[in-house]
DNA sequence: TCCAATTCGATATGATAAAATCGATATAGA
DNA sequence: TCTATATCGATTTTATCATATCGAATTGGA
């Protein structure tokens, strides 16, 4: 399957196929339908088809597609096969918390290390910590090109900027904050306070409805 | 302000125009314009415009909106004025970096307390921590709405329906996995899976570049 | 062997969101 | 007081994404 543009919605979409996939038992005819797989994730299946399309051909009328077959494409497709080394800064709650997840691996990624102003516990989970004056040396030695940030809002942008320093190119934060960065660097937000909006939101129409 | 239909996506930008502007000093003139946030934020001025429009009236030419009013409106909005009580389910690593988040009240969020199978460690940052048997009595007498799941994807089927069992109606999840639940309930996945896929995908299309 | 059922793949339509354009308004400075 | 300018607010255009429709192909059973 030659790669093709493809959008960012269809991109978010596949992780949840793959989940699916891999969580159904082997046995059956070994063929998964894009049917099957729309009403067992309560979507649409013109939908379902035409993202598995974008990253599989080959599936038969009648049968659907080879599951194994389908879930080795949407794993190359989205990296899973080769791992992206990364390093985490803000060795708190939260950055432990993910230091510690020992699931990422299946999604590729692997965190070397944590970096903090205040290293105390060393190593959690196995993965070291260090301080962050360690930071660049680091990333150059491993040409590590993913960075993590989980310190608090106020120095967010100072991580970001010297994580850039070091040659990171793709950059994943749990603070909440806007972060500037040059054109080529990718941010993205894992942002906690637009998933709590889109929550409050709804349970404040849920309760308006009762009046 | 009334209230009108707003999209999801206006809805999940909302969060970072809130935070710009908390963090911007008190001095100056006390007006902030769409043109100037957009700048800042690296965004459309005509989307910043609307957007701001959806939830706040009296922007005035030449000197924009006030801040300190337009901050009571976004916040009024998204609902951070009035709190709204959770339980967590999950007291693992993650679960317990979320239960010592501090952050959440500015949020308008208030995590009760936490269930566990095996409710080790009793009370994490001043929250207690019950054994799972006790989740349906703790709901009902506190007559909570919103479900934070934060166990192996395995169970989260299983937690997701107790929770709707106990009336919740809004689901916050960490599990990378599907839930099914009946229309009225709504399920918001905090993906860490997808965002990992647009990263990778950025990485791999840059170092595809290189070459 | 033939037919019905199911699924794929492609095309067309519709909905939604982003962007561009334009006139109106109020402010700041001359 | 008057004029130039920056900004808002509404309208229109464009683009993107999701949904619906239709024909082709293949399988399984009659």
């Amino acid at each position: 399957m030659e790669r093709k543009e493809i959008s960012k919605s269809v991109l978010k979409r596949l992780p949840g196929y793959l989940a699916y996939l891999k969580s159904i038992p082997d046995g059956g005819s070994g063929y998964i339908s894009a049917t099957a797989l729309a009403n067992a994730l309560g979507m649409g299946e013109v939908q379902v088809r035409k993202d598995l399309a974008m990253v599989c051909d080959g599936g038969r009328p009648k049968l659907g597609y080879p599951k194994s077959v389908l879930i080795d494409d949407i794993e190359q497709f989205l990296g899973y096969d080769n791992t992206t080394d990364a390093v985490l800064i803000g060795a708190g709650k939260l950055g432990q918390a993910l230091l510690g997840y020992s699931g990422f691996d299946t999604y590729g990624l692997n965190i070397l290390a944590a970096f903090d102003v205040a290293p105390a516990s060393q190593s959690e989970g196995g993965k070291p910590i260090y301080h962050i004056s360690q930071l660049e040396g680091f990333c150059r030695t491993h040409k590590v090109l993913m960075g993590i940030i989980t310190v608090p809002s106020a120095y967010a942008q100072d991580v970001c900027d010297q994580l850039i320093q070091c040659g990171i190119k793709a950059i994943w934060t749990f603070a909440p904050t806007h972060l500037e960065v040059p054109p080529n660097i990718l941010v993205q937000h894992e942002n906690m306070a637009t998933s709590l909006a889109v929550l409050s939101m709804h349970l404040q129409a849920q309760i308006k409805e009762k009046k």
